[in-house]
RNA sequence: CGGGAUGUAGUACAGUUGGUAGUAUACUUGGUUUGGGACCAAGGGGUCGCACGUUCGAGUCGUGUCAUCCCGACCA
């Protein structure tokens, strides 16, 4: 099975393809029957909750609690908010009947026109508007604030051209909404979550992300501040992974969340929301995969260490109890470990299949090298092979994960700022910005700039980033004045 | 919704001038194997997307229809 990605066309010639090949063989998800979604596989699905239990610690820390709200959003709520409406209305999925009734032929079953909601409904794309609708309920002064709340869902966006994981209609993801007394708190609440997904990103994905603001187009619908990381994947093209929004005293306002404050005074509740999804899971797979399949960071496998015993039908007893042995003790230093000696597929095909997967590092117990006191051990990053002694063996798998970790991200990273180029030639931005990279050039701050470079290359802002140092020049388009440099890429 | 392509076994594909369905892989059973994707033997699985038409006869030709994929518009 695996063979067929080997013999695949390489990335660069065929990258999406190579993707989602990739992503069904190596087992983690496959469309579904059902238009735009996606099954997620126990193995995809194993990587997404280490992903959850991460992230959500990180939340708590931050004093953020987990709540629910509905599926279900009543159609009005969606256009309380002007701008908001705009953004989500054309991809929403609608419910207009409650019932289904058997047909005139008995066989299959119809919509009962009788059963025709009032008001319809809509499968939430996102919560913002239910959420303040519940809020408004739980605010009266400002001692009732701040309220920090996220929940873990599925939201569905009816998206026009799907691909798994990247943007599928339903997807998981987590969407925290907190409700602020000042401006200057919920700012800093956005900001803060920002930093909170980049600390993931890099330390826990080793995915190295450039934080930065949104241009006005660019935000999300209804907010005052985009806040981004954006990725750079090996095509060179950048992947948003996560965003948080300063959404203003909007949403406020429009479902009248109102708080008496220290002074007394009726004032609107100021908002943020902030959220990442699956898609974060795509990220991970284009960042470190290659040709052998995937690269999973030590920190997110759902198996660190897969053991593979070689040997005859005698020796078999020998080396299940030697390995025994191992897998105790790595599971004791906390590390997932997986002792493979399924007779029926040979080590060869082990190999292939776990490196397909990802796992990051594999010991192969062999009956040969024992009698020296030898294991070989691959780790899947570069794929080097050593014979090293048995004595001592975990610790020496403790700090060879630690390395991979380390290594992938340092390895992204060179990657991703051997793409980064300043460029203040128009047309010298047209060529290259097709071979991807991101390009970071002035910008007058209009809109028609940047509605230029979209239709002469595809290329969009993808935020004004934090982490460069900003001298002021001159567009490269318009010629006109510009305060600083923007992060513009061909993007996901 | 514009431009292009494709629908044949679980998957990936072949199928010549129209003549009754084939390869690889996967699967099942038995045996031999096991240090980089094993081998041998036997076996199961398809109203060729759907409908209509042409024909003695359609996977193949025609018309229609549905679905999927790719490139745009949209997007976490």
């Amino acid at each position: 099975m695996a063979k067929e990605l080997k013999d695949l066309t390489k990335r660069s010639e065929d990258y999406s393809k190579w993707y989602n090949e990739l992503v069904v063989k190596a087992d983690l998800a496959e469309q579904a029957d059902v238009r735009g979604c996606m099954v997620i596989k126990p193995y995809g699905y194993a990587i997404w909750e280490k992903m959850q239990r991460v992230l959500d610690d990180m939340f708590k820390e931050t004093g953020v609690q987990n709540a629910y709200f509905p599926l279900l959003i009543p159609k009005s709520f969606l256009s309380r908010e002007a701008e908001h409406v705009e953004g989500f209305a054309k991809e929403c999925a609608v419910v207009t009947h409650y019932r289904l009734k058997t047909n005139e032929t008995h066989d299959g079953v119809v919509v009962d026109p009788a059963a025709k909601l009032e008001e319809e409904l809509i499968i939430r794309p996102t919560s913002e508007t239910i959420i303040w609708n519940t809020y408004k309920n739980w605010i009266n002064s400002y001692r009732d604030l701040p309220i920090l709340c996220n929940q873990w869902c599925n939201v569905m966006r009816w998206e026009m051209r799907t691909r798994l994981f990247l943007r599928t209609s339903e997807f998981l993801w987590q969407e925290g909404h907190t409700a602020h007394a000042t401006r200057e708190e919920a700012e800093d609440r956005a900001k803060q979550m920002l930093a909170i997904y980049a600390k993931f990103a890099e330390e826990y994905m080793a995915v190295p992300v450039i934080q930065g603001v949104k241009s006005e187009t660019e935000r999300f619908a209804g907010a005052l501040d985009t806040y981004t990381i954006e990725a750079m994947m090996q095509d060179g093209k950048a992947l948003q992974s996560g965003t948080s929004h300063f959404l203003g005293q909007n949403f406020g306002k429009a479902f009248d969340v109102q708080f008496l404050n220290k002074e007394n005074k009726p004032e609107y509740a100021w908002a943020t929301s902030w959220g990442v999804s699956t898609r974060l899971m795509g990220a991970l797979i284009m960042t470190h995969s290659d040709d052998n399949g995937l690269v999973l960071p030590p920190a997110l496998a759902p198996i660190q260490v897969v053991i593979i015993p070689i040997g005859k039908g005698d020796q078999m007893a020998m080396l299940d109890e030697k390995a025994a042995g191992i897998v105790a003790n790595l599971k004791k230093m906390g590390i997932s470990v997986k002792y493979d000696n399924a007779d029926n597929k040979r080590p060869g095909f082990k190999f292939a299949d776990y490196e397909l997967k990802g796992v990051p590092v594999r010991l192969v117990l062999g009956a040969r090298d024992l009698e020296q006191g030898l294991v070989e051990i691959m780790r899947r990053d570069t794929l080097e092979k050593e014979s090293v002694s048995i004595e001592g063996i975990e610790e020496y798998i403790k700090n060879l994960l630690a390395d991979i970790q380390t290594n992938i991200l340092e390895k992204a990273r060179k990657f991703r700022d051997a793409h980064i180029y300043e460029c203040d030639n128009y047309e010298e931005f047209k060529e290259k910005v097709k071979d991807g990279g991101f390009f970071l050039c002035h910008w007058d701050g209009t809109a028609e700039t940047e509605a230029k470079i979209k239709e002469d290359t595809q290329a969009t802002i993808r935020c004004v980033p934090y982490m460069f140092e900003q001298t002021p020049g001159v567009d490269m388009v318009s010629g006109k004045p510009s305060v600083a440099r923007v992060l513009i890429a061909r993007a996901y």
